[in-house]
RNA sequence: GGGAGUUUAGCUCAGCUGGUUCAGAGCAUCUGCCUUACAAGCAGAGGGUCACUGGUUCGAACCCAGUAACUCCCA
């Protein structure tokens, strides 16, 4: 059978990822095992694979197919989440395109409809994560609106409402005036936007008593005080407006103080009050209150008894309330309006301004400042054991940083509102009397009962007088459930999965939702389980591109993930986004790196193909023992080292020390080392059994320690009959990791001695123009204890030299170098120039010169001899006598040269 | 406006409790090679005033203060 030149790996993926399913080893059941198990953040239903879900998922898969290879039960729970608003939107979009408005529909239809919708897209998400090698449990996957999780949305509503953390109250809240909804202040988005600084002047109203008095006292004119100017950014407004507010120690309104005037246009009269809360530097130090429109308006509105005049209507069109321009888009309005003040006369000047606007993070509009009825979440009794978990440590957060925010964040939590003006979602469990009154209860019959029991309800209320709540819960009421709702844990608090599984151990998400969700998860988790819901959360950074900007869709500067797979394969994807994603930190993300993981793949590839050629011959000796306990000595640091990033969560160093065993030390040194030497004529290489049989182990381990990082490749190799005979449930992703091994220090420092004077006889060759084919002599002037005679066979098969020979001389017409303190020769056929060998040795002597200047100057320094550690001294006089002995050399050899 | 963070090679980042003349890795670049596993490769090489200014210390990329630029979070 040919093997293919490049690693191809379409044709591995699809095969091995269906063998997987196939023999179940994604599936976790409890059992004595320790367990392993994290919770996907649920992807939103309506979406499709982006670069940060391919990040995301990829760190997840990397820690559970770690864990499972460790002897642990890993446990990764796949599933998606309802989102309501986007999913609504959604519904919306599909039904418009089919000629149905949803205010045709009773909610019933609708989401008929909307499962409609989900039960044909929904999965899309999921099945692009199998494409990544995702190792989820399938048949745990779970979705936040499916009945179970939804029961458990109303159980924990009716829990906390008991508790008395859960109210309904009027408030200004965040008004998505597109998807008709409230948001949560989390879902809102600032920005800066460029916008109009509107002066509009209002007439005052001027009644003849008080200006008589006003002219007797102060003897002011009226004149300059006809009008009152004020400076805003939404003259649309200005119909809603309740008072006009100027701080009480501003001497150019003092005149005007429990006065009134007249709102342009419409002519209403309101009145002039006074408050501290106004900027006097700010516009004209005027500041018109709407307490309709403005969340600070609306509280000095309550604090000075002012009315509120909404004039919107929930869509942002203006209503009958605003007089003129009813029906308008609140955005028409505000550009129309300025023509007709301007028209009367009224338009003072318009100013450019930047201020920060929110944002729906679901649709993008504006947000909308609005007074309605709403649920709300009370968080702060909940935040305090969430917050301590986290400050204690019993949670930690990676990298640490995250700590203060978080901190910062519970500290000065505001009430969560959790009800959506939505149809896709749980329906709030409030039943609403015929009165006004309301009970809170699961089923209506439940509801029935209550409401009877009220003290003052209605005499003869019926059954079907009970209207029940029009409004759903926000999406984040059920994804903070997740950790315990996926594993029944609501439905049956004592099953075994849960018992078993919670609190999960590592969370993997994006810092943006730190609030949103993490926070909430773990103040659930204590509510609901008394127990913290996790134990480490990792923190990924945000995906960027080049340039560094956020990588979105309406930018289009993000690639699609699964063309990257395509080109690249899912190993090479992985690889590029893990080598570009240092904890904490946000990611430049570059093609170039799935490029660099494609060609690592291929590396793999090639250094297997190399090994496939051989042949074992039993007469040959094995004469490769100390490569052999080299590798072995290497490999096993490296795993020390893997082991010591992955408890740190440096995923991006653990897979750079993996890289540079494999290509590095493996591929480069170490195959290079025991690689039979080219036999014309034969078909296949010959090697002794010893050396076959070791390489393939460490092959075989190279499979394991890659499988976390590259699941194809590694699995693909595995079962390649090099390794024998494969029983059907012997595969990598379950292999177990190797055990440490010895490391022989003194080997590995050798090691490196011998890789530099390779290095320094390719350096010569290169320099002289020397062909790698033409073979060199090597000779040691050895000064050092290195057991060079150990390692000859690497030096003269790497080095290509047919004679290394031990000297006690030096030896002239030849090319010279130094490693530690050893003297090595390579003669030449051609003169060398000693004025250039001069100037080399002048060089090296000159900076071994400044080198021992600077020791001495510290061992000379009487503060230094006393204060630093004694191995630091120590450390110090080596260095010393090093250089020392390396400068007699020198110097010797300088004398040598008469130079 | 309040808080947090970042600044080290062309790029992306390491650099742990201050201690080798300590400045490092990968990629990119340059030079030479189609050497029977791999040109998606091999062998080499060059690249940095550790943002800036002071301070502490025998000793600072690392600790402290200030400055600048950028990023994020909250208002």
């Amino acid at each position: 059978m040919s093997i293919s030149k490049t690693y191809l790996p379409k044709e591995t993926e699809e095969k091995w990822y269906s063998y997987w399913l196939k023999h179940d080893f994604f599936k976790s059941v409890p059992d004595e095992r320790e367990p392993y198990t994290i919770v996907i953040p649920p992807p939103n239903v309506t979406g499709v694979l982006h670069m940060g879900h391919m990040l995301n998922n990829t760190i997840q898969d990397v820690l559970v197919r770690r864990a499972r290879m460790k002897g642990k039960n890993a446990c990764w729970v796949p599933g998606t989440d309802h989102a309501s608003i986007a999913t609504e939107a959604k519904v919306v979009a599909m039904l418009k395109e089919r000629g149905i408005s949803k205010k045709d529909l009773t909610r019933k239809e609708f989401l008929s409809y909307a499962w409609e919708w989900k039960e044909k897209y929904g999965g899309i998400i999921l099945d692009q994560l199998k494409k990544l090698g995702a190792s989820c449990d399938w048949d745990r996957t779970r979705f936040t609106m499916e009945d179970d999780l939804s029961e458990a949305v109303i159980d924990t509503f009716i829990h906390l409402y008991k508790k008395g953390l859960i109210y309904r109250g009027v408030r200004m809240v965040n008004w998505d005036p597109q998807g008709k909804t409230a948001v949560s202040d989390e879902e809102v988005i600032r920005k800066e936007v460029n916008q109009k600084l509107y002066y509009i002047r209002y007439k005052v109203v001027s009644p003849e008593s008080k200006v008589s008095s006003q002219d007797l006292t102060s003897g002011s004119g009226l004149q300059t005080q006809d009008y009152l100017t004020i400076a805003t950014t939404r003259p649309e407004t200005i119909m809603a407006d309740a008072a006009i507010c100027v701080n009480p120690n501003d001497p150019r309104y003092l005149d005007l103080h429990g006065r009134q005037v007249r709102i342009p246009l419409i002519d209403k009269a309101i009145n002039i009050i006074t408050d501290e809360y106004v900027t006097m530097d700010f516009g004209t130090g005027c500041l018109k209150v709407t307490p309709a429109h403005d969340l600070n308006d609306y509280e000095l509105g309550q604090k000075h008894n002012l009315p509120v005049i909404d004039i919107l209507n929930d869509d942002g069109t203006l209503n009958e309330k605003a007089q003129i321009l009813v029906g308008e888009d609140r955005f028409a309005a505000r550009k129309k309006i300025a023509a007709l003040l301007e028209a009367e006369g009224y338009l003072d000047k318009v100013e450019d301004y930047k201020s920060q606007i929110g944002f729906s993070e679901r649709t993008d509009a504006a947000i909308e400042p609005k007074l309605s009825m709403q649920w709300f979440c009370k968080m702060e009794e909940m935040a305090k054991p969430a917050l301590d978990s986290v400050l204690k440590g019993d949670i930690k957060l990676i990298p640490e940083k995250f700590v203060n925010t978080y901190r910062h964040w519970m500290e000065n939590v505001h009430d969560w509102t959790i009800s959506r003006q939505l149809w896709w979602g749980q329906q709030i469990p409030a039943w609403y009397l015929p009165n006004g009154q309301f009970v809170i209860a699961k089923t209506r019959e439940e509801a029935f009962e209550e409401a009877k029991s009220l003290k003052s309800q209605i005499s003869d209320l019926k059954f079907e007088d009970l209207v029940q709540d029009e409004d759903v819960l926000d999406t984040w009421f059920s994804s903070w459930l997740w950790p315990i709702s996926v594993f029944d844990g609501f439905k049956d608090p004592n099953n075994a999965d849960i018992n078993y599984y919670y609190p999960t151990n590592d969370l993997v998400t994006a810092p943006e939702i730190l609030f949103f969700w993490v926070a909430r998860m773990i103040m659930a988790g204590h509510e609901f389980r008394g127990e913290a819901p996790f134990k480490n959360v990792y923190l990924t950074g945000i995906v960027r591109d080049k340039l560094g900007r956020k990588m979105s869709k309406s930018l289009g500067n993000s690639p699609d993930p699964l063309d990257l797979i395509e080109k690249f394969g899912a190993d090479g994807v992985r690889v590029g986004m893990l080598l570009c994603s240092p904890a904490g930190n946000d990611l430049m993300f570059d093609e170039s790196y799935c490029e660099q993981g494609r060609n690592f793949a291929n590396k793999i590839w090639n250094a297997f193909k190399l090994v496939k050629g051989w042949e074992v011959d039993e007469s040959l000796a094995n004469n490769n023992q100390v490569a052999i306990d080299w590798f072995g000595s290497r490999f096993n640091q490296a795993l020390t080292e893997i082991e010591s990033n992955f408890d740190q969560f440096r995923l991006s160093e653990a897979l750079m020390t993996t890289y540079k065993l494999v290509w590095d030390d493996f591929c480069a040194w170490y195959l290079e080392m025991i690689k039979p030497v080219y036999q014309q004529g034969v078909e296949k290489q010959t090697i002794d059994a010893e050396t076959y049989t070791a390489t393939i182990s460490f092959f075989e381990n190279i499979l394991k320690i890659l499988h976390p990082f590259m699941p194809f490749i590694s699995e693909e190799l595995w079962h390649d009959e090099l390794f024998g005979e494969r029983a059907e449930f012997d595969c990598c992703i379950i292999a177990q990791l190797p055990k440490y091994g010895q490391i022989n220090t003194r080997l590995l420092d050798d090691v490196e001695i011998v890789k530099q004077i390779i290095t320094q006889v390719r350096n010569i060759r290169n320099g002289k123009q020397i062909p790698p084919k033409e073979k060199l002599a090597l000779s040691v002037k050895a000064n050092s204890n290195v057991p060079y005679k150990n390692y000859e066979l690497i030096i003269t098969k790497l080095g290509n030299i047919d004679a290394f020979d031990f000297v006690t001389d030096k030896i002239s017409q030849a090319a010279g170098f130094m490693v530690s303190t050893d003297e090595f020769y390579v003669p030449l056929n051609e003169t060398i120039d000693p004025l250039a060998e001069c100037e080399r040795l002048k060089k090296e002597k000159e900076y071994l010169d400044g080198f021992l200047k600077s020791v001495n100057s510290k061992l000379g320094n009487e503060r230094f001899m006393s204060n630093a550690k004694p191995e630091i001294i120590e450390i110090e006089l080596k260095k010393k006598a090093d250089a020392e002995a390396k400068l007699k050399i020198l110097e010797n050899s300088l004398a040598a040269l008469a130079c």
